[in-house]
DNA sequence: GTCTATAATGTGATAGAC
DNA sequence: GTCTATCACATTATAGAC
């Protein structure tokens, strides 16, 4: 977790020159998206002005409009930089039902993810008025097959009982509360914070499926 | 939960007719929070223009400013309604460090009011960036005492073992993945949800006390 | 108390020089 | 590829009639 984030779209106009000095030599269209980034978890993407993206990269308004064609779709690459990670771990999890046990590790493995693209999965999360907007502005609003959907639609199934799904809900919640609703007041490190977190979620999971904690405390 | 939450706030201009016929006689006043903060959830603040408040009440623009002198006050307004419930509850927690189990009431008390205002804590959850630009610009940005607050001071009291910590900030997260981040995917009233989440709570918080979920049955 | 009309500003986006 | 200058538009907010 050293460098800041300048991952994937490549696509960029014509010759670029790729240094790797982390992030001073980046293509200037990622400079673009990092600053975004920044401004959008902070600001919010409404409360955020595509002159403010263009005065943080240093350049002006013009500048980025030869990069994106809108506003939007400055947040639709965003969008995508997280959505390849979210489909991968899509596939850890099953098909059909699924109980509190099985859901153990990809938990553990969305954990990992997020620790090592906070800011990204932020940026979702602070954003779901925006990016609704905008899948209902573009036309493949249906199907995108990320973990969220899928995570849905285990909870929506009524084959698996309602005690279960509190419990897969909760503790996707303990992942949540962890990083980004007290993420700053835990001032601890991911490695930390791994071992403690993983054995919340495990418990969580496991009271689930087994009746719960036994019913009175030991002694 | 019949009644579309058109509660407090009555300080209203001057001679109001108060009927009780749920929410069409209410305050004109009170019809626009309702409006703004059905608008503001959905859209988000700054997605939401002062033009679509007036029309969804069914009046215009310079109406509601005779009732809120900026667009940024019918936010605080809306935070108004909040931060007296949440003032309330702040007291069910103690004051110095904490330990899981002590937590576990308060967490209680906590899920009942967020059932019972459920639209309320996720406009905070919703705008959180527009939160803080308002108390930026507020003078009074120094201690809100509501239940975030305290919950914030505890998890960052060094002499609360991180376990404990990431008990309590996970505990916390059981409860809002519940009810915002899947609310709508468990489709169950709120009747149903109780006593499965107060349970979940409970096991999160007990394991971290002593040492994980029982390894022997209780004896 | 509620309206019409309008002011003042900032926004997203484009044209065209270099 | 990046700039200056500008357009068209929506926004918050106000003035003043009724």
């Amino acid at each position: 977790m050293t460098r800041t984030a300048s991952a994937g779209s490549e696509a960029a106009p014509a010759g670029r020159l790729p240094r790797d000095d982390a992030n001073a030599g980046a293509t200037t269209r990622d400079r673009i998206l990092d600053a975004a980034l920044e401004l959008f978890v902070d600001q919010g993407f409404d409360g955020t002005s595509v002159r403010q993206i263009a005065e943080r990269v240093g350049t002006t308004k013009a500048a980025l409009y030869y990069y994106f064609a809108s506003k939007d779709e400055i947040l639709m690459a965003l969008h995508m930089r997280l959505h390849e990670i979210s489909r991968e771990l899509t596939g850890t999890i099953g098909d059909g039902p699924v109980t509190p046990e099985a859901l153990g590790d990809p938990l553990v493995k969305l954990m990992e993810q997020i620790a090592a693209h906070r800011k990204l999965f932020l940026l979702h999360e602070r954003n779901q008025a925006a990016f609704e907007k905008l899948h209902r502005n573009d036309d493949h609003e249906a199907a995108h097959d990320d973990f969220r959907t899928r995570f849905v639609a285990i909870l929506e199934d009524p084959r698996v009982p309602l005690r279960d799904r509190v419990r897969m809900a909760g503790a996707f919640g303990v992942l949540f509360a962890n990083f980004f609703l007290f993420g700053d007041a835990l001032s601890a490190s991911d490695a930390e914070m791994h071992e403690p977190l993983t054995e919340a979620i495990q418990d969580v999971l496991r009271a689930g499926t087994g009746r719960g904690v036994p019913a009175e405390p030991p002694g």
